[in-house]
DNA sequence: TATAATGTTTGAAC
DNA sequence: AGTTCAAACATTAT
């Protein structure tokens, strides 16, 4: 569920809510729900891999960590840990973190650092990767606040299509190939969204979750990278390694 | 059945 | 006081 696109999915599917009253609620958050029944909600946004209810003085902000899940018009077995009711129906969230924010989405999300919105800044992804030179490239991907809504399988899938080893320094890459990694964490997030709408995704992986590369037949490395720790499949014939 | 996985926050330890 | 890191959270497919 976690990555930006997927959220994108989601905004798109709750767009009927948009506008609507929040007529009741329930839940197991702990957060105070009691506040929501009556507000308004203003619009629904994302930004990167956060999901934004957002009412007139308050945003709530979804975030489905590595397992949350959400149903429209329907119910799991589970009770949800929120559950928003309207008149044309109900929104509900399980298993994720719910937060109140207080402020508007303009003043605490900025729109150009989320690699699906249209007013993604590639200009500004470089100068912030210029600011950590001796980042491992594998990190710098999953950074949200340079790459908001890349996720683990969009760093593998990124960094395999551009041919880059995955504990390449920053700092140490090529400025134009630098532009080619930033140019795909963005089109490559798009090309994921379509798939995922189709339910065609996995299809379409080249390394992640992969035994061998399909371009040299070797078998992939598979290796927990960066401090991160997060698991990186890695043709070590295909992917350049710069250090 | 045990394990690992699309992730982040928190708070203890250093 | 700043950093680092393990723990916590929670679901599902393999």
């Amino acid at each position: 569920m976690p990555e930006g696109p997927s959220i994108v999915l989601l905004k798109e599917a709750a767009i009927s809510f948009s506008g609507k009253e929040i007529l009741s609620v329930e839940g197991n958050s702990k957060i105070d729900m009691h506040r929501f029944p009556g507000k308004r909600v203003e619009s629904i946004q994302s930004w990167g891999k956060q999901f934004l209810i957002v009412c007139d003085d308050f945003i709530i902000r979804i975030h489905f960590l590595l397992f949350g899940s959400y149903r429209i018009n329907e119910r799991k077995e589970q009770p949800p840990r929120l559950s928003l009711q309207f008149e044309n129906g109900e929104l509900n969230f399980y298993a994720c973190s719910v937060k109140i924010l207080e402020g508007r989405p303009e003043d605490l999300f900025d729109p150009e650092g989320d690699v699906m919105n249209d007013q993604w800044n590639p200009e500004k992804a470089k100068s912030k990767l210029e600011q950590t030179p001796n980042a491992e490239i594998c990190d710098a991907l999953l950074e949200q606040d340079i790459f908001a809504g890349v996720g683990n399988i969009i760093k593998n899938e990124v960094l395999y299509r551009v041919q880059v080893h995955p504990e390449s320094l920053v700092g140490k890459i090529p400025p134009a190939k630098l532009d080619e990694i930033i140019y795909e964490a963005r089109n490559y997030s798009f090309q994921f969204l379509e798939w995922k709408r189709n339910f065609e995704l996995k299809k379409h992986w080249l390394c992640h979750n992969q035994k061998t590369c399909r371009r040299c037949e070797l078998p992939f490395s598979r290796k927990h990278t960066g401090t991160k720790n997060r698991r990186s499949f890695i043709c070590v014939k295909c992917q350049e390694l710069y250090v």
